[in-house]
RNA sequence: GCCCUGGUGGCGGAAUCGGUAGACGCGCAGGACUUAAAAUCCUGUUUGCUGUAAGGCGAGUACGGGUUCAAUUCCCGUCUGGGGCACCA
């Protein structure tokens, strides 16, 4: 009877599925344990050895807290949406549905085959209706709420608006737009546009404006993936940032409670750590330098355009830039200022654009005077004025109520029209219609064109605006920098500011003679990843914008810079530069030549940046002789006087929640006249509510991208366009499903919630999560969040969703390489390199020619007679040969011998290739440690394994590989050590000849003392993860027991390996005669009485280093063991008659004697 | 660049709280069984020197320092592999 694991593994794979002795209830006397893993994504790969690394370590200690009388919730699902199955789908045409289908399946088969103990009947699928159903739903929650900083939790939506009606917003400060403010009277007055418009500033999911990759060619938006060295990596074309409204989830005012609360976590303090840096809490404080008014006049708004398009090549006005900002809608009309000019002006620009205005206003064509007159005295209804100013422009005539601008133009030419579409672009974005007349128009039929702008002014509703303030800065005619910074004690050091490229202050304080080589290096900057501007340090680049600010202590002024080391992002996307105190504003001073305050004394070099924290601050006013500690308050303290405040700042971002993308959750969002709705709103509108959940994602012809780089939904006109208004076009985020799925596992086939309260009391916490590091700040950050918002909701009763988390490290793969001799290098016209055949070196024979003249000399020959086209490469003897090497697929690999013969048929069109070979006769391939990937070709199944050694020799050799935490190349080398094993383990049990041989004898002290060891041991180890120790404690064991098969000893054995090697357990079980499945018997205790042990053999060390073993009583006493040790006679002899200085007895330990 | 993490024999790794470095397995070498092979079993295997042998002496946990009676373990610095850096999941 041997150990048939094909047989045995199909046997009880059958009956533990036929049993569903997997199957889990929520209602239970045991103790619950929740025990997860890491869904999977199901690409087309399918899974790889490295995948269930984590899934074999989750499910050991699954089974062996069922084992311990837990009732154990160990469920598995997939997270199903995705790009790779949408760029397939752009690929072959298939539809991400079937593909998907198709991979889930045999991920399935794959996880089967290992004999997981998941309960099935509870899997999840992020793309099934039913399930993101409620995705849906929580995001609507999340548009539902808002965040009370004072009671520090979310609330519904609806009681912000009670609050907003009786008191407006004065405590309850605007997150989206901090400069907000308004009564409840204000609150009352404003549209019911407004009123959405201001809510948006507060919801937990909103919209707001992000740069994406744009793709012009591809008219698409990428991921940053597909973006490599700056262009696109399917095809190659160029790329750059574009601003477009997206969905956020704000998850910034969660910042302080994600970070506190990871404290109650017991997760490794690497972790932690990497999340502690995504929040980036620091204590700073804000400072704002005022821009300085110079002589150096700021271009006109049309000179501006002008020298945009020369700096363009004349291409595209870029009006509608500088909106800046990752959440940048500002608020509504500020309605407390009377002053319509003011409300529609830029005010930065005040001072410049106004007296153009009232040289407009003077200077006014003929056609202008006439409509102005015609306008005074036709009774319109509704106030017009002329010569405006709005933003940047100063508009012909304006209705500011109706949000109308007219304009009068003379002649139209190509240049003007071109003016014209960009200036209407830039004021259609700020909600105003623009009508355009002629001079002749005006001048010959001036009723007609009184009679149109009736009309229009009908057709447009009042105040329907998202913004017509345009508003930043705090005064007429003065514009603000406002940066943060953690070190305001060196306030004194500030040499210059930088603001990030695409800070919206560029474009209005830029002077005329900068204007250019700012624009120029603008469009360097789009072409540049975020990543490349964090990580180029070495190369200073920047740009003057001609603008400077005064300094808010000493008043000096101080050069205003954009450079892309400032990211827009990142805190105010200003800073003030320290060149003595800090790295890179020392690289950007010294290469732009900017003279350096010391404000380090004789710790600044004038060479290098000093930017330890310790020591004093020098020559900075009243700062000066105090230390960091103290000048940092001392500075805040005097900056509060200039408009400075203390600030807790947090380098965490809200998450950008929208794709323009097919294959992921279409949002439930309806808009009615370009106002969003939930789908749950109680809205009627033409006669039919707004919709109900799940939005379902319809199904596509193409996966093309929509116009305006809007996802694929956007094709399908009619599933956009519904009786009750627009839909939503862009998808949720992979991060949507996969931040609640933990939730669903609980109660997943609920229809009526998300899951049922009781469920979610009863499961609570997942006690053990497994997952890769790659999760660290993305997934775990995320489902925290959603957590805590259910949570704050009432929705669930705990607000963290992982109590306990393991990282699993990577299993990379091992990729061989072959060499092949290239032609490149040896342009010789009179070859017919088409005829050039395949030739491949050794890769020992290769490194051998670098260093033996023979050998190359030897190659060198072999390709010519080889090459097909006779002695190609004799004219470049001396050099030597080049090589070109290429991956070839792992399993034509045995160790490092390429299979040749295997090699010429995996690709064709070597097979007629010739292989210099070593003198072994053998061709030997590179190899190289990667990432496992189906492109580098070394990629290894777990079916083969499994196919070969069974399921049971692959669950424990994965394990004793290394600790779980520990990445390392996959290797099979040690795979047959582990399956002795368990043919060894077999054979206590049966014999090949006797069959089964297990004995009812009693067992010896040693046997049990043996078995108990394990039993603790293994115990210990599961409990600390420790797989790979557990593994070699069951070889050790079982050499240990050599012969014994008595029941008393291999009965407890047998279920002990079951968590490692559930298929011969279970056998094993039932072969000894006991019923039902071996998950329901109960772990073997360890008991010490088979430990203890009576004696010691210690260590004797003199200063440190071991010399002799003696035997002492566990409690033998320090004056008899001292004793004894200096009468050895081995001590004795190194002490060297030298006196003893200090003698040491660590009990059970060792002992050590100091001389 | 920044953050995290690792580096121990020919290889995967062990040493759980600062206490005999190299457990266990692979590989390799030698041997037993066998007509032979497979399977199985036994012995040896960090390294240098020394000894017929039992053994003895020294070095050694990426590198350079430090703390300690004692350091793979703690501290400082350097080199180096891997992961993450916000639209891959």
């Amino acid at each position: 009877m041997e150990y048939d694991f094909r047989k045995i593994e199909a046997e009880w794979k059958k009956y533990w599925a036929d049993k569903e002795v997997y199957k889990v209830s929520n209602d239970s006397a045991k103790p619950k344990c929740y025990v997860l893993d890491m869904f999977p994504y199901p690409s087309g790969a399918g899974l790889h050895v490295g995948h269930p690394l984590g899934y074999i370590a989750s499910d050991i200690y699954a089974r062996y807290k069922r084992l311990k009388g837990y009732n154990v919730l160990h469920p598995m699902g997939f997270d199903a949406f995705g790009l790779p199955a949408e760029q397939y789908a752009m690929e072959t045409g298939q539809h991400p549905a079937v593909t998907t289908e198709k991979n889930i399946a045999r991920y399935r088969e794959q996880l089967d085959n290992i004999g997981f103990c998941y309960d099935w009947s509870r899997e999840v699928r992020t793309s099934d209706p039913k399930y993101y159903k409620w995705t849906q739903w929580i995001f609507l929650q999340l548009f539902h709420s808002w965040y009370d900083r004072t009671q520090q939790k979310a609330r519904p939506i609806k009681e912000l608006i009670v609050i907003l009606e009786q008191e407006g917003n004065e405590y309850y400060a605007c997150p989206g737009d901090e400069t907000l403010t308004f009564s409840g009277e204000q609150w009352k007055d404003y549209s019911e546009a407004e009123q959405r418009n201001v809510l948006m500033q507060y919801r937990m999911a909103y919209q707001g404006y992000a740069q994406v990759w744009w793709c012009e060619a591809l008219g698409t938006v990428l991921a940053n993936d597909e973006v490599v060295n700056g262009v696109s990596e399917r095809g190659g074309h160029p790329v750059e940032r574009k601003n477009m409204r997206q969905w956020f989830l704000r998850i910034t005012e969660y910042a302080e409670r994600l970070l506190t609360s990871l404290d109650t976590l017991d997760w490794t303090d690497a972790m932690k750590e990497m999340q502690r840096n995504w929040i980036g809490k620091s204590n700073g404080a804000e400072v704002q330098f005022r821009v300085a008014q110079r002589a150096s006049p700021q271009p006109s708004p049309k000179e501006r355009e002008v020298l945009r398009d020369t700096a363009r090549g004349g291409l595209t006005p870029a009006l509608s830039e500088g909106e800046g900002g990752v959440a940048g809608l500002t608020g509504p009309v500020a309605a407390n200022n009377e002053d319509p000019t003011w409300r529609t002006a830029d005010k930065t620009l005040y001072d410049k654009i106004s007296p153009l205005q009232n040289e407009l206003k003077n200077h006014q064509t003929e056609a202008e005077d006439i409509l102005w007159q015609e306008v005074r005295n036709s009774k319109l209804g509704v106030k017009i004025r002329r010569q405006h100013i709005v933003g940047r422009f100063v508009a012909d005539f304006i209705c500011i109520p109706k949000n109308l601008v007219i304009e009068v133009d003379g002649k139209i030419h190509a240049e003007r029209e071109k003016e014209d579409a960009a200036r209407t672009e830039y004021l259609e974005d700020r909600g105003f219609k623009v009508i355009r007349f002629t001079n002749d128009e005006v001048i010959g039929n001036v009723t007609a064109v009184i009679e149109k702008i009736k009309r229009v002014l009908n057709d447009q509703n009042e105040n329907e605006l998202r913004d017509t303030s345009l508003s930043f800065g705090e005064g007429r005619g003065e514009a603000f920098i406002t940066v943060f910074t953690t070190r305001p004690d060196t306030i004194f050091g500030v040499d210059f500011m930088v603001l990030a490229p695409e800070h919206e202050l560029v474009d209005n304080i830029t002077t005329v003679e900068q204007s250019k080589a700012i624009d120029e290096y603008r469009t360097y900057v789009k072409s540049r990843s975020e990543r490349e501007r964090m990580s180029e340090v070495k190369q200073v680049t920047g740009c003057f914008t001609g603008a400077y600010v005064k300094h808010p202590l000493t008043g000096n002024e101080l050069p205003v810079w954009i450079s892309e080391y400032v990211l827009v992002g990142y805190g105010t996307g200003a800073i003030m530069a320290v060149p003595s105190g800090d790295d890179r504003d020392h690289a950007f001073a010294k290469h732009f030549d900017i003279p350096v305050t010391n404000i380090f004394g004789d710790r600044y070099t004038g060479e290098k940046a000093y930017s330890d924290k310790n020591g004093v601050i020098e020559n900075s006013d009243f700062l000066s002789g105090m230390s960091i500690k103290e000048a940092t308050e001392a500075a805040i303290s005097a900056l509060e006087k200039t408009g400075g405040k203390r600030k807790v700042n947090y380098r965490l971002r809200d998450a950008g929640f929208s794709r323009q993308r097919y294959w992921g959750e279409p949002f439930p969002i309806m808009y009615v006249d370009d106002i969003p709705y939930g789908n749950d709103e109680p809205i009627v509108h033409n006669n039919h509510i707004l919709g109900e959940l799940p939005v379902e994602l319809p199904m596509v012809e193409h996966y093309k991208p929509g116009p305006e780089g809007q996802g694929p939904l956007a094709n399908i006109e009619d599933w956009v366009e519904t009786e009750a208004g627009e839909r939503e076009t862009n998808t949720m985020p992979g991060y949507a499903g996969s931040s609640w799925y933990f939730l669903r596992y609980m109660d997943p086939h609920n229809d009526a919630a998300f899951a049922d309260r009781k469920a979610t009391d009863y499961w609570q916490q997942v006690d053990l999560y497994i997952g890769g590091t790659e999760h660290a700040v993305g997934h775990l950050l995320y489902s925290r969040m959603w957590t805590k918002a259910l949570h704050d909701l009432g929705h669930i009763g705990f607000d963290e969703p992982f109590k306990k988390l393991l990282n699993q490290g990577m299993i990379q793969g091992s990729s061989r390489f072959v060499y092949k001799f290239s032609n490149s290098g040896h342009i010789q016209p009179e070859y017919d390199f088409s005829k050039l055949a395949s030739i491949f070196i050794s890769k020992d024979m290769v490194e051998e020619s670098h260093h033996d003249e023979n050998v190359k000399a030897d190659i060198l020959e072999f390709i010519k007679q080889n090459d097909g086209i006779n002695s190609v490469v004799l004219a470049n003897k001396k050099q030597g040969f080049d090589l070109t090497q290429n991956r070839v697929d792992v399993s034509l690999v045995d160790g490092y011998e390429l299979n040749v013969e295997g090699f010429k048929k995996w690709r064709p069109e070597n097979s007629n290739a010739a292989f210099y070979l070593n003198r072994d006769g053998k061709y030997i391939c590179g190899a190289e440690v990667e990432k496992m990937s189906k492109s580098k070709y070394n990629v290894v199944n777990p079916d083969d394994i499994v196919s070969q050694y069974g399921a049971d020799t692959f669950r424990m050799y994965e394990m004793f590989l290394g600790p779980i935490d520990v990445s390392k190349p996959w290797d099979t080398k040690g795979i047959e050590g582990v399956h002795r094993f368990l043919k060894k383990l077999w054979r206590l049990y049966a014999d090949e000849q006797q069959g089964w041989i297990v004995t009812d004898e009693p067992a010896t002290a040693a046997e049990l003392k043996t078995l108990h060891k394990t039993i603790r041991k293994i115990n210990d180890d599961i409990e600390r993860f420790s797989f790979n120790t557990s593994v070699s404690q069951f070889m050790i064991c079982v050499n240990e027991l050599n012969n014994c098969h008595k029941r008393e000893i291999v009965q407890p054995l047998a279920v002990l390996i079951c968590p490692f090697a559930p298929h011969i357990a279970e056998e094993l079980w039932h072969k000894l005669g006991n019923e039902g499945t071996v998950l329901d018997a109960a772990f073997p205790v360890a008991e010490d009485r088979y430990l203890v042990d009576n004696t010691k053999v210690y260590p004797v060390a003199v200063n440190g280093r071991t010399r002799a073993e003696m035997e002492f009583a566990i409690d033998a006493e320090d004056t008899f063991v001292q004793s004894e040790v200096l009468a050895n006679e081995a001590i004795q002899k190194w002490m060297e008659g030298k006196g003893l200085k200090k003698f040491i007895y660590v009990k059970g330990k060792m002992i050590n004697v100091v001389v």
